[in-house]
DNA sequence: GTCTATAAACAGATAGAC
DNA sequence: GTCTATCTGTTTATAGAC
């Protein structure tokens, strides 16, 4: 795009854009090697080779192992995989529709990259390990629950429901989705695309029954004994 | 020599007492020990010395580090920790108090033993990494299931649901409780015990409103359009 | 049955060659 | 900027003492 000087690729790449595809390529073999082998079972040696370097390249890009691993954990959650939001973004029919096709989305997603979740179970375990580390992996989880929280607040419509309810949702949602995608991967027979979907329309049904107020009633009646 | 053929206890305990229990020390030990480094980061020595032994006594009891985590993972589910039916077991005066309350038992569950949730994403991820292991700890999860499923058949009337339904429902709510009790370990403001309950309320409304049928009607009628 | 001592392999990290 | 060689600590597992 942009000329950094004035001769920018005059060959192949700057040095600096070099070293930045190192660093890159680096980043995502150690995506790679992390889902396959967690933290403490890969070695730096495995990471530098399954990006087709060796340890001195890794050494020269970051500090050590553990802060390879934060890097990944802090990095860029939303560029690597669909995020939940994309997937729900699509136009169905009919409400029945729309949730068994996400459902069926959610399956594609998570079969597509079977490395994420074992990474997303290591960066919690790492987290839960590490107090130090967790805001970095709660500001993760944010990225991925934003989008999801705000599509969830447009198909609520505002004034029905509490104000609060969408980000409520979303991370119910959200804990739905992770669970059932690691019990899918021990029990897929038990966990079935359509499951996904009978899921997220039982459980917006029964918000609309348990949470929807008369459009214009500002405060919300609580009918319970 | 020795009087344990018709003195079993004269002193303390036999060998075999003995052996056994120190057996079962390493292996509370070793819950306790993986749960907090991970099974690649706990190493043999610490996890004897948790027990109060050395490496010897460890592996005068099992093969190594591999069983011993083997063990622990194809060992009792329920005996360390009340299963989630016996949180559902209680009775409650009206459903919002029924899901509220089991909501709050789940959270002081989870809160209680803070080793379960990283033992099991460690179990999990263990499994997703060694094929040859999943079945067994598909068997656990089964374990932790069944309760669960035969209270949900309970509750929902029979005839008025499919028969598999039941099961759906225990899958997804296992799985909703994994996926919230892990998130509140990272964001425990966004995840309250309220929440549990919400959760459930909306799905086992949402159960009623889309999958019941007039009690003696065989088939289904899907009324969507 | 458990402990002590040790063997052999491997890890993370660094220094200097190119 | 990356690679090769090496240093240092730690790991699993075993052999023999008690």
């Amino acid at each position: 795009m942009s000329a950094e000087a004035e001769e920018p690729r005059r060959h192949r790449l700057t040095r600096a854009e070099a070293k930045a595809r190192t660093r890159e390529l680096l980043l995502e073999a150690a995506a790679r090697t992390f889902a396959r082998k967690g933290f403490a079972g890969a070695s730096v040696e495995e990471i530098a080779a399954e990006a087709g370097f060796t340890v001195g390249a890794l050494y020269s890009n970051f500090a050590g192992k553990e802060e390879l691993f934060l890097q990944l954990m802090s990095g860029r959650a939303r560029d690597r995989v669909s995020s939940t939001a994309e997937v729900l973004a699509g136009e169905y029919p009919t409400d029945r529709d729309r949730w068994t096709a996400l459902g069926q989305q959610m399956i594609d997603v998570a079969d597509k990259d079977m490395d994420i979740a074992p990474l997303q179970a290591e960066f919690w375990l790492y987290a839960v390990r590490h107090p130090e580390a967790m805001e970095t992996f709660r500001a993760q989880l944010g990225q991925r629950r934003a989008p999801l929280e705000r599509l969830i607040g447009e198909g609520l419509e505002r004034g029905r429901y509490p104000d609060d309810l969408p980000g409520r949702v979303a991370t119910v949602v959200s804990a739905l989705f992770q669970g059932m995608v690691r019990q899918r991967r021990i029990d897929p027979d038990n966990v079935s695309a359509e499951l996904y979907g009978d899921a997220l329309r039982w459980l917006f049904t029964g918000l609309e029954v348990c949470e929807s107020r008369p459009a214009g009633d500002e405060a919300a009646e609580a009918g319970d004994g």
